[in-house]
This record gives C-alpha cells, sequence and structure tokens, in this order.
DNA sequence: AGCAATGCTTGATATAGATCAAAATATATC
DNA sequence: GATATATTTTGATCTATATCAAGCATTGCT
C-alpha cells in the first residue's frame, strides 16, 4: 500500500477510491511546479524526487530530497498552488491523491486528517534543522550529517544504513546544503582520505559512522 | 478573539472552552523549551516572540520571530515533545489550548483541523523561504528583505508597514539571518547611508521600498 | 564501438563576511 | 542620580569557502 498513514482497514478501501495508481516519472521529469494549481498530493512508491524553490532572477534552492513512503505538495494546501518545485531524480513511481476530494474525505476519515497533521508537523521539525543546517554548520558538518541523515533513512526501510547510491548530483547536493559543488568534492575527499567513508561516484560506503557523528556534531546514530 | 481561523459561530463556543485565557509573559521569559512535553498551541495576542533550535554543543538558529495573530507549538504534534524554545521578547499576551483537547476537539470541529493543516502548510512554505535566504542570499538581500518582510506583516495588521520598532536585538536579527551581529550593523548602516532606510536603535523607518525590494531582488511590496 | 555530453575532481586565486578589539551609546540597578 | 551592564557601532585583520579554470571519468546516444 502507498500512504503510511496507519488507518484502520475499514478507511483503506475509501481512501483507495480517491488514490490514483501508479504514475511513472523518469529521470529529470516535473512532477509539479511552483505556481501550478494544486491537483494532488503525491505518494512515493519507489524511486526518489527532489523538491525546491527560486528567486525571481532564477537561484534556486533545493529543500528536500525524497524517498519512498514519503509526501509532497503538502504546501500547497494553504494556497491552492504549489509553492515548490518537484522532479524525479530517477525512474520514480508514485501514488496520487487528488486534492478536491480530500477535503470531503477528511470528513469520513477523521483520522486521516490527523496523521496528515502529524506528517506537516514532522516537515516543519525538519525543515527548522535544515535551516540549522544553513545558518550555523560549517561545511564538514553539513556533509556530515547529511550522509548520516540519508544512512538513517534508508535503516529505518530497511536497506543497508552504510552502502547506498546518491540519486543527486555533487551540484544537487551542494545546493541542498548551501555549499558550493567543488566543496563537497573536496571534503568527500577529505573524508575519504581520513577513512571515514568510501565513494566511487555516486556509490558511497560508511566505514567510521562514529567518526563521522563527531565531525557531524551530532549524537552517534544509535 | 484569539485564533484567527475563520470558524463558524457554533464552532467558537466549543473552542471557547478549551481556551485557557491570557497568559503573560515578560522579556526573556521562556514560553516552552525543546523537549518539554507538548502541553498547549499558543496564540500570541500581544506583543512577540522568537522561537529558535539548538546543536547539541550549544549553537542556536532563531527559526522564527512571531507577532500577534501567530501560532507557536505546531511543530510538536508529530512528536508529543516541542522540538524548538520560545522566548518572549518584550511583554506578551497569549492564549493557550490544551493540546490533549485538540484531538478531541478536532473530532467535533472538522473545520478546526482544516484550518490548522492550511495554517501548518502556510508555516512549511514560510520555512522554505527562510532556507532560500540562508542557503542562496547575500548579507545585503537577507537583511532587505528581512526588512520588507516586517513591514509587510505589520501592514497585514494595519500597523505603519514604514516605521516600526524592531524588538529583537541585532544579534538575534543576525542570527536568525545566519550572518554575524556586527555585519547586520554594518549593513544597515550602508542602507542609511543610501536613503533606503532611517534607523535610531531599535525604530526604523523605511524611506525607498522601492529600492529596498530592488536590493533584496524581490518583487516590490505592492 | 566511438563520440558527445555530462558529471566529477583537483588546483589556483579571490572575496564576502567572520572574528577580534574597542569605543560610544543606551538601559537597568541600587 | 550615579554606577554598572548590555547593546550597538566602527575599524582592522583573517579565513572558510566561492569562483575560475582545466583535465579526467562515466554515461548515454547514433
Amino acid at each position: 500500500m502507498c500512504l503510511p498513514l496507519g488507518l484502520h482497514a475499514v478507511d483503506m478501501t475509501l481512501l483507495e477510491s480517491v488514490v490514483k495508481r501508479k504514475e511513472t516519472y523518469k529521470r529529470g521529469q516535473l512532477l509539479f511546479r511552483a505556481g501550478d494549481r494544486f491537483d494532488f498530493i503525491y505518494a512515493i512508491r519507489s524511486g526518489s524526487v527532489k523538491t525546491s524553490v527560486s528567486t525571481l532572477d532564477g537561484r534556486v534552492q533545493i529543500t528536500g530530497f525524497h524517498i519512498a513512503g514519503e509526501l509532497l505538495g503538502l504546501s500547497a494546501l494553504a494556497s491552492g498552488q504549489y509553492s515548490n518545485e518537484a522532479r524525479a531524480l530517477e525512474t520514480t513511481s508514485v501514488c496520487r491523491v487528488e486534492a478536491e476530494r480530500l477535503d470531503e474525505l477528511a470528513q469520513k476519515i477523521p483520522s486521516l486528517q490527523y496523521q496528515m497533521m502529524k506528517i506537516m508537523s514532522g516537515q516543519i521539525r525538519q525543515d527548522e534543522e535544515l535551516m540549522l543546517l544553513l545558518g550555523r554548520r560549517t561545511a564538514e558538518e553539513r556533509l556530515a550529517e547529511y550522509l548520516l541523515g540519508l544512512s538513517m533513512r534508508f535503516a529505518a526501510r530497511n536497506y543497508s544504513p552504510t552502502q547506498f547510491r546518491l540519486t543527486m548530483s555533487r551540484g544537487d547536493i551542494g545546493n541542498y546544503l548551501g555549499i558550493a559543488e567543488e566543496t563537497v568534492c573536496r571534503i568527500l575527499t577529505r573524508f575519504q582520505n581520513a577513512g571515514l567513508i568510501a565513494t566511487k561516484r555516486r556509490d558511497v560506503s560508511l566505514i567510521d559512522l562514529r567518526q563521522l557523528a563527531a565531525v557531524a556534531r551530532m549524537a552517534p546514530a544509535a
């Protein structure tokens, strides 16, 4: 099933009725753009997606990388328009829930709204973390934290937390972390020389999680 | 009334029953801290509040300044604990809604949950903007945008959009914008010399909104 | 298979803004 | 009302990271 919302089985069939199944996007394809009318909430089934916002003069800030089980489009609820754009990083399969039916549906399934609020609350918390990162951390800390964050998300989905493939480019990572592409490369090299990680292009192994956490100045990734 | 949620009159009386009225905080007092059990949603009646998150080693990032009509504590919903801390910048009066009664209440007033979702959705959007600011803008742009943002919020509340008092210190502003306190001062001086603003300590007048918007690289503040 | 396009890496140089230091002004305290 | 404390401002110097530049590796395309 598509939406990891912890609903009762009864509610599920109701929900199924508004979920349009299995849209697929190829690498580079847009799911939606900023300013588009709010049509759907998206849930990622497989693959990965980046979301971004931009200034009028064209500078872009990537605001998140999203993998299986995560929801997209929530910030459109307030205004009826998407505020960000979402683009597939690889072949990606999603479910979509029609926005219009969402109100109507929420009346019937109170727990749905509650779950969605929880998800949005979690999103706000995550955004606060990213602000802390962008405003207060050094480039090394950012990258170490980034790798550990990915690691934990993969772990939560029963993928290897120490070996994974980055679906985003160095440029995307740098943009997301507020540092230059070249700085990303240099620091990855530094980490590699220090024996913290091994990289080969987009494949990464985390070798010394404890020391990586020390660099990130976080608690060790339990 | 305290909560600007656009509810029906019928619902209002219900809501009143869970709203504890009129708590007041003095400058510097804490409303809640990160890690505290999630007790209340706060709505600001008057005054102003800063919210912040911190790293384990004590670095702080201010994530917002909040004025009358705004809600605090929403990000605690997901985990049952506040993720940030909130501190009064001046004498501040708030209403509090008990978190426990919120679930129960939401069942009775479907539109309440919907309104709260809209507010949270708006918060996510605002956070995205701040990320864009922290990740991609120069110090001058940040400060110009900051002043214009305040201006718009005051305008929306029928206060003067061109003359207001900053309730936060230069240090707070710098922290929020991800720049040093000294840089805030220098740039304010630069703006003043260029005839964009006038400052006297915490009192600010915006003189040339159009040019300020040009510096911020935003659309003119309609 | 071979070529083009894209993405990654490393090096050299430049700079925005941080940090350090200290004076000037305002606010709080007794 | 005087002294102490905190905030703001300005100046001098330093540094982390950006930018510019060029070569290398990989992937995709015909």
